[in-house]
DNA sequence: AACGCAGGCAACCGCGTCGAA
DNA sequence: TTTCGACGCGGTTGCCTGCGT
């Protein structure tokens, strides 16, 4: 069917906009509301469509816009926020009062994007960027002879600050091409449990997750975390208005494709500036294991692979229909590198 | 002074979602 | 249940400005 473009009709004026057309929309709004959009331009006399109105409104005419620099704390929050929600610049800048999503998706283009590029570190996915491709090279001679893989030796030729984050993206690689890895979506029912080598691989999860180390992270004995803010608390408690909740039972929501709506948050109801985390069951599991279309499902890719267990006992320990339970090869100790 | 280039940002475009008919 | 209009969102474009040569 397809529809006609707002501002392609007959006299409507596209472009830059004058002082005296910006005049007209605030006397018009500041008087009557926007109302409908759609029909504003005509009251407002403007030559505009509605479209074009409602943006200069709310992203530049807006009484309560903030104009200027970007302090750290906005910095830092959009930084945060975007290692969770990705490029949801709408639900971003609720977090920012004054800011309006184009002036973050803008600010974050033009200036954390590169910055963060230049640290090395991924914007998409907040990783360490890593050319992965260098990395299999490197470790494919190691896998096709497993008895000769010494992952310390590889790791300490690297800058040390890198070498959590090159674990990671090893483990990953190791995990998807391994034959011995198994990712089974547990059907027994038994109460599950983290254990404590599984839980500072949780945290440290959620530390990089956040990338702050001033969160706390709690664990209970049903694999949900709770996540406390003690630092810059009114930019992260109020992340919660834009989760998913996961009810009590720990259900959370699938979208029509079949994938997780990560990440589940869930405001702990007794605590209010605490949040529940949910490390998310994949019914389709084969997804965990091929290449995530977005930041978001890479996210929840890492946060699955990263809570590995490397023992019988906790893999055993794990089962949980909510949960994961797969293993991390033996010819990979985790513990000797966290 | 003139030119080219890159960065920054306002505005546009197209698609998805939602609600009403 | 389907259709369609209105709105909102994210990606992209293009203009303006500042800086370097």
């Amino acid at each position: 069917m397809g529809r006609a473009p707002c501002c392609d009709k007959n006299g409507l004026k596209k472009g830059p906009w004058t002082p005296e057309e910006d005049q007209k929309l605030i006397n018009y709004i500041q008087k009557n509301g926007h109302g409908s959009w759609r029909t504003l331009p005509k009251n407002a006399g403007l030559s505009r469509c509605g479209k074009s109105c409602r943006l200069r409104w709310t992203n530049y005419l807006r009484p309560d816009i903030k104009r200027g620099r970007f302090s750290f704390e906005e910095e830092e929050t959009i930084i945060q926020l975007h290692s969770i929600l990705g490029n949801k610049w709408s639900a971003i800048a609720a977090q920012l009062p004054g800011r309006t999503d184009n002036e973050i998706k803008n600010y974050w283009n033009t200036h954390i994007r590169k910055r963060l590029l230049r640290m090395g570190i991924d914007p998409v996915t907040h990783f360490p960027r890593l050319d992965l491709l260098d990395l299999s090279s490197l470790l494919n001679p190691m896998l096709c002879n497993p008895g000769q893989l010494d992952l310390s030796r590889l790791l300490t030729s690297i800058d040390p600050l890198v070498n959590s984050e090159l674990l990671r993206l090893a483990s990953n690689l190791l995990q998807s091409q391994s034959q011995n890895t198994n990712l089974v979506p547990a059907q027994e029912q038994q109460a599950p449990n983290l254990s404590t080598s599984q839980q500072d691989l949780a945290s440290s999860y959620i530390q990089n997750l956040v990338q702050s180390n001033s969160q706390n992270v709690d664990f209970d004995s049903s694999a949900q975390f709770k996540w406390q803010s003690t630092n810059r608390a009114n930019n992260v408690c109020n992340l919660g208005d834009n989760f998913i909740p996961v009810d009590n039972n720990g259900s959370y929501n699938v979208d029509n494709m079949g994938q997780y709506m990560v990440p589940n948050f869930v405001r702990d109801q007794n605590d209010q500036t605490a949040f529940n985390f949910q490390i998310p069951y994949d019914v389709n599991h084969d997804s965990v294991l091929s290449t995530p279309s977005s930041s978001q499902t890479l996210n929840n890719s890492n946060c699955s692979t990263y809570l590995n267990s490397s023992t019988d006992h906790d893999q055993e320990s794990y089962s949980s229909a909510n949960l994961f339970n797969f293993e991390i090869p033996d010819l990979l100790d985790v513990s000797d590198f966290m």
